[in-house]
DNA sequence: ATAAACCTTAGAGTATACTCTCAAGCAAGA
DNA sequence: TCTTGCTTGAGAGTATACTCTAAGGTTTAT
């Protein structure tokens, strides 16, 4: 049973220009062709498939996979390479979502704002508003974003002193 | 106290092209000139700032952070719409943050195969390997990915069929 | 006065990842 | 046979976000 590269898009979300693309940059060289050079998918393709795509969205630029690939294709000398690789990579995955995290935390409070000065028709409601009249898990953002903003007056002053 | 593009730049951990860039685009309006057309960033700018950096961070294109200024400058009958802007944007993040954690649940998985087979010596190690000889988190990442790949021929069958 | 160290803008250049067009080849059905 | 619908590679075009260069202006120190 072998899948056409129109199949294959529709499988993994992308489109075929892109898989023929992918094909370019030599990430899937272990794709065989028939005798007029087309590519014949096989069933046990799928699974290095999925893990290039997964290696992309897990922020992989096309140079990188491609060197991963590379180290595929030459067999068990390379595995420690490999490792490092992917540990690497799980390491900016993580650095990523919590970069992610805390950018939600701050639309977190902005919603907050835009409810609350929705309802009374201004933002300038904020402009005086103590603390305690704000939910915990908002203060302790605003809280965050101040203690950002006051490093940046902090390191000026620092800066101007020396 | 007034700052600087390079000040600015540094606090904000982007390069002064960055920044000019961005007024460029118009993401900074709101920043003040002095007679010789220099910027001069002050204080109570730095929130503002940093937003507009959190929503970079969180995946808006600079386009959509300009909309989304215009609509701030735009005063309290635009509340409602920059509401909906940052609701929208929230579920993106978290729709992002589900991504990352799926990329890293692969990442994982590839991990503990590169370790079994660095320690074999040779990634054969796996071809015969029976489920129970895995700890059950990369068992369950491995269930994931085969279902995923399932789905594939699964779709094709159903397609050919009809 | 003049050089250093900033600032400014316009605009060109770069990197990345597609995205599309085109001309050509092949296979199957009317 | 001829049209339809797929495939192919080459290569051009697009979008995004910088990133840098160049030419010029101001302030400050020597």
């Amino acid at each position: 049973m072998y899948y056409t590269v129109c199949e294959v898009a529709k499988r993994l979300n992308l489109s075929p220009h892109t898989i023929r693309f992918y094909s370019k940059e030599g990430l899937l060289d272990f794709v065989e062709r028939d005798q007029n050079g087309n590519r014949i998918f096989k069933e046990s393709d799928f699974e290095r498939l999925f893990i290039i795509a997964s290696l992309k969205r897990a922020g992989m630029s096309i140079k990188q996979i491609r060197a991963f690939t590379l180290l595929c294709d030459k067999g068990d000398s390379t595995i420690a390479q490999r490792l490092q690789i992917i540990m690497n990579q799980r390491e900016a995955v993580e650095e990523q979502i919590t970069e992610l995290q805390d950018a939600l935390d701050v639309l977190k409070y902005k919603t907050w704002l835009y409810e609350v000065a929705l309802e009374a028709g201004t933002t300038a409601v904020h402009d005086h508003m103590p603390p305690e009249d704000m939910p915990p898990n908002i203060r302790r953002i605003k809280e965050r974003i101040r203690r950002l903003t006051d490093d940046m007056e902090q390191c000026y002053r620092n800066a101007a002193n020396t």
